[in-house]
DNA sequence: TATTGTTATACTCTATAACTATA
DNA sequence: TATAGTTATAGAGTATAACAATA
């Protein structure tokens, strides 16, 4: 009995499954970051897009994906034009560049794995994908902005507590479980 | 049709995961980063260690490692002592203390786990924890060291290519992808 | 006044390289 | 000479807060 839930479990695996992402961003070329990568993926999976768009795709708060959003264009993988309808907004669209880098990094991810899952039926490579895409889908947006974000369309202001929070006590009732920061 | 092969959309899907991952960091007290936790569950799941042990479990740089540990030994949580067969080596092992705080974590990742995923089969939680396992153990060891370890095994110096590089080239033939660098 | 996006700052995580101590 | 581990430094990724521009 390898964990007390199969929660623990899941937490575990997914922790573990990091080294997995840092073998795939150590394919990229240096001067592709893999904030970058994920920006140009997401832009030709979905289109041409906002900001604040993007950063809930990415999951990730707006003043990061800014940043990101930032080094693509300077690469001249994205292009920034104005929204007509929201003049605050920004529309962005991935250039004719950026599509070509992303499918040259699509064939690399694609050897790296065809090397390393040889012996995967297909079968399960499709399972593990539909589960990981179901797992992202049902966690929801847990960007730390987004509980503002929530709380927002409700009222201006506030106490604000959109998700339960977790009820678990860190410490048992008899013992202290830290010491240092006693 | 999402992607061209489904390997691209595997590392789109990892990609995202990440999110979720960042969700789990969040529950997190502040004297306990991810990296002291993910040395804490390890040292529980496979026992007493070397450094060198733990860092091919975390997928990490030793060097990194070494850091992470350092930070546990502070709190106390985990007992750094000397290996009585090796003088250059230590023994790690988790305190009661350290037992203490990773069990009340894991109850906060079950519950949020629990709120989240509440409509989820267990068959399908227990699929997608099988498959990301082995996903990890089939990817291998994807250190940056990790190379280089290999090929001392086999002799002292030269050119070193142990696993095959991509061949897959950045840029079609036609036209440069990239504008900045060039 | 609220929202969109950008910038400044700080923190975590990781890798590389230089170093110490032991084998 | 090789290995185990530590430390210093640098770079990527993210969050928070302060800010500018527009709705």
């Amino acid at each position: 009995m390898p964990a007390r839930s199969p929660y623990e479990e899941l937490a575990r695996q997914l922790s573990a499954v990091g080294a997995v992402k840092r073998g795939l961003t150590r394919i990229l070329p240096p001067e592709c970051p893999a904030g970058s990568a994920a920006v140009l993926a997401l832009l030709d999976r979905y289109g041409e897009m906002r900001m604040s768009r993007l950063a809930e795709l990415l999951g990730i708060d707006m003043s990061v994906t800014s940043r990101h959003v930032a080094q693509v264009v300077d690469r001249g993988w994205v292009e920034r034009s104005p929204d007509p309808y929201d003049g605050r907004s920004r529309i962005l669209r991935l250039t004719a560049a950026g599509r070509e880098l992303l499918d040259a990094l699509g064939r690399r991810a694609a050897d790296l794995f065809a090397e390393r899952l040889a012996d995967w039926a297909d079968e399960d490579l499709g399972r593990l994908i539909s589960l990981l895409t179901r797992l992202r889908a049902d966690f929801g947006d847990c960007r730390a902005t987004a509980r503002l974000q929530e709380s927002a369309r409700v009222g201006p202001a506030g106490p604000v507590q959109t998700a339960r929070e977790p009820t678990t006590p860190l410490t048992a009732p008899e013992e202290p479980a830290r010491r240092a920061t006693g």
